[in-house]
DNA sequence: ATTGATTTAAATCTAAAGATTTAGAGAATC
DNA sequence: GATTCTCTAAATCTTTAGATTTAAATCAAT
């Protein structure tokens, strides 16, 4: 598992120097990796990660100074293949998600099992993505969460349904920012024949224009519909 | 782990009619749920979940004849809170991510050991969200690639930078179908003021008209970035 | 102190959007 | 065969929307 061609070179952000020490020592005294660097500031933890290009970087995420999630995005917009992970002492799953979100690839909690850490570390030099199953479960029902309110507001009355083929066809080219006249080229009918689409479909739709249109297509699941049709 | 009130009611649904006996005397040797069911046809599976309604479904999603996803979809709206695990034969990403995504609370292999397909069931019906390790790191770089594109065009150049603070809360207001004269209401300005700034918008957004304004912010994290201010 | 950016505002004009009515042709349903 | 639905189209009219120019007040920064 932990064979590398050369030392992996770790890198260690933590506000909490006592932490900051013991994870130092941890990693030096559990693993072959190289501690290449530590610091308590996040915005140092930036610049150090451009000077030394640390292989990994634990990053602890509850931070007063500067937010360890948005250090972690500009770590990712670095784009040096950075592998990072998140420490934290809350198994929120507000933060798990997002850190996942951003790019991180796994989420430890400081209360865990030293061996636990060295693990996920283990895991994710190895190209892979690693949540404790304590916290990929929480990460689960939060994502479940997050798609189940746009499923569900799918199921009640979804105004689309009463659209027609060709009213969903003329939305489709209003939600692509098309005019009236780039319609009627796009489809080879008149201008005019659009016109009473686009008013049938604010009709059906219970708004006034076109944005708006645009607006409720896009906030119930319009796009998917379209696509799923196509691809049947 | 595996104490309940009454035994946990479980029903099986795959098209391989070996593999269907083989699961139930597995369920039936190793643990104490009830098989209340066993179906080799989707539209079969979804009657017999509205007649027994199962504590717990085991849902092929191969199956020739109805895709198990959309079978799952069909259970999923029923709302009785059926748990549902996806069987499936690949380790493909996307129809993990799929399955989760429509609310499978696990996905386990048929290639996997029986003992994974039990502790994925007692977990499962204890409520939590499983996926064994090797499947949630599939999961999480499908994820992460997913967002990944979302961040990266946001990462090169954001047109919605150049705007200023007065022209983001217009904009904003655009993106919620509101006219001329509703902005200029909601802002205590007047309307040709309303109209300079929204003119200024399309000229740094390179855009038309509000439609395209609109859907030019809905595509490049705009909600995300008003929201991240007022939060700030 | 002056420059530059932002916010405010008005006037004017053209173009586009939206509302409403009417209507014919074809397909499907009953 | 009659009816309903969909797609097509035009005419007319009113209302927004959008383009362009000009300009005053405010404020931050050099």
């Amino acid at each position: 598992m932990r064979e590398f061609k050369r030392k992996a070179r770790v890198l260690l952000i933590d506000d909490n120097a006592d932490h900051l020490r013991g994870v130092k020592e941890l990693i030096n005294i559990e693993t072959s990796y190289d501690v290449v660097g530590t610091t308590t500031s996040a915005n140092m933890g930036i610049n150090l990660v451009k000077k030394y290009q640390p292989d990994l970087v634990l990053m602890d995420i509850n931070m007063p100074e500067k937010d360890g999630l948005q250090a972690i995005q500009e770590i990712e917009k670095l784009e040096l293949g950075t592998k990072i992970i998140a420490l934290s002492g809350y198994d929120d799953a507000d933060l798990i998600f997002r850190a996942m979100k951003i790019g991180a690839k796994g989420y430890v909690l400081k209360t865990m099992a030293s061996a636990q850490l060295i693990y996920a570390i283990d895991e994710v030099l190895n190209g892979k993505v690693y949540l404790p199953s304590a916290l990929s479960s929480r990460f689960f029902e939060y994502f479940q969460r997050t798609f189940k309110e746009e499923s569900a507001s799918r199921s009640e009355e979804n105004l689309l349904d009463y659209l027609t083929t060709r009213e969903e066809e003329v939305l489709d080219l209003l939600t692509q920012g098309n005019n009236y006249k780039a319609i009627a080229a796009k489809l080879f009918i008149s201008e005019t024949t659009v016109k009473t689409h686009v008013n049938n479909i604010f009709q059906k739709l219970q708004v006034n224009d076109r944005t708006q249109a645009v607006l409720y297509a896009l906030n119930n699941g319009f796009a998917n519909k379209v696509r799923a049709k196509i691809s049947a």
